[in-house]
This record gives C-alpha cells, structure tokens and sequence, in this order.
DNA sequence: CAGTCGATGTACT
DNA sequence: GTACATCGACTGG
C-alpha cells in the first residue's frame, strides 16, 4: 500500500537559484508512476550543474539539441545518454532562458523496491539499487523518453518532505568530472547508507 | 577496502 | 576522432 500522497513541490521550488534548489532537494520524495506501478524515494545525494559559468556544465558552451532542456524554466526532467548505456536524470531550475539543472545521484528507495529490483536486477543489493547517477534512472525506469517531462505532472514528481537538519547537509566537491572539480557544488545527507560512496571529497 | 579497466553509443569539435 | 555528470567485474592487499 502506497504511503499517503503529500504536496507536490510547486514550480516556484524550481524556479530558483541552482544551488539553492540542490541543497533544499535533500530529503525531498521522488514519485514515479508507471501504469499501476508506484515507485518512490528519498533524494540523499544531488549536484548541482550550472550555466555559462560552471565548466563541468554541459550547458557551458550555450544551447545545444542535447541541452535544451536545461534552458526552460525549472520543474522539467533533464535526461541524458552517456557513457554508451547509462541515463541519469536532472532537476532543471531557474527560470526560462538560464541554464542550470541539479542530478540526482542517489535516491534512499521507500515504495516499489520490488520493481525496483526487477529493473535492476533481482540479486541486487538493497543499498546497491539507487546509490549512484545512473542506478536511480533505471530503478525508477527513466529514460531519453523522460526528456523534457514536467515535474508536476503524473508520470513524475516530486514532493515535500521537512528540511533536513543541518548537521546531517554535507557538501563536497563534485564527482566523476574532470573540469570544475573545484566548487563544493555536491550535496548529499551525512551518514546516509545509500549516498553513492567514491567521496574522496577534497 | 582501493585501484584498474572494458563496455558501448552519441554529441560535439 | 575524442570525451563522456557510469557501472560492474576484477585484481591485490
């Protein structure tokens, strides 16, 4: 039985700094719906990604068709393709025309672990089903057909949940980039067991 | 535990 | 051509 549905994070959420809207999505309820199939969890791991300014950005030299999606006002779902067979997914934030979107890289899975583990692999380890980038895209099945999706719509969304308490907001420097690994822009829930672990952070 | 490495497709130069 | 916001399998200590 699914829990009890809380708000839906309004656009205004999104339509904010980058790194405001990466910090605050700690603890936040991703939802997916898939026909019947409710999947949910907590975001503990985010970086954020900025514009013109952020070299690890992929936004960093203007709008491409790959990007695009980056420069629409926030409360859209960013997809890309990478390393020839992963997804990962991102927040996008700001308002129209300002790049800049936060990805999720490790989700704490509440409803629908069994789908996610059918999707992930039956022998999968609990901690091992969302604890990285492109582990929480195919855990809650999202992929390049996700592209562009709103945030307030059925398919996906997010919801509130209360703050994290300050001690447990740790940032870092980003990971798995080669440029702009300088910035802390890496955000993720202290002591968390499903925050993707590679934090050799600083 | 840490480090290394191959897989595999595409966006962009 | 090259790089890539990764993962899983493997090695050695």
């Amino acid at each position: 039985m699914p829990r009890q549905s809380p708000s839906i994070l309004p656009l205004s959420f999104y339509v904010r700094p980058t790194l405001d809207v990466a910090r605050d999505l700690l603890g936040k309820i991703l939802v997916r719906r898939i026909g019947r199939t409710v999947i949910s969890g907590r975001i503990v791991e985010v970086e954020a990604y900025l514009g013109e300014r952020d070299e690890a950005s992929h936004a960093f030299r203007g709008k491409t068709r790959r990007n695009e999606v980056m420069f629409r006002s926030g409360g859209h779902l960013y997809v890309y393709f990478t390393y020839g067979m992963h997804y990962c997914m991102n927040v996008v934030t700001e308002e129209e025309g300002t790049a800049g979107a936060v990805l999720i890289r490790a989700i704490e899975p509440l409803d629908g672990v069994d789908a996610m583990r059918k999707r992930r692999g039956l022998h999968v380890r609990e901690h091992d089903l969302t604890n990285g980038p492109a582990k929480c895209c195919q855990a809650f099945g999202i992929d390049g057909e996700d592209n562009g999706r709103s945030l307030v719509g059925p398919d996906i969304r997010l919801t509130d949940a209360p703050v994290l308490p300050e001690r447990l907001l740790e940032q870092t420097r980003r990971i798995g980039i080669t440029r702009g690994k300088e910035q802390e822009w890496r955000f993720s829930v202290r002591g968390n067991p499903f925050v993707s672990r590679h934090s050799l952070s600083r």
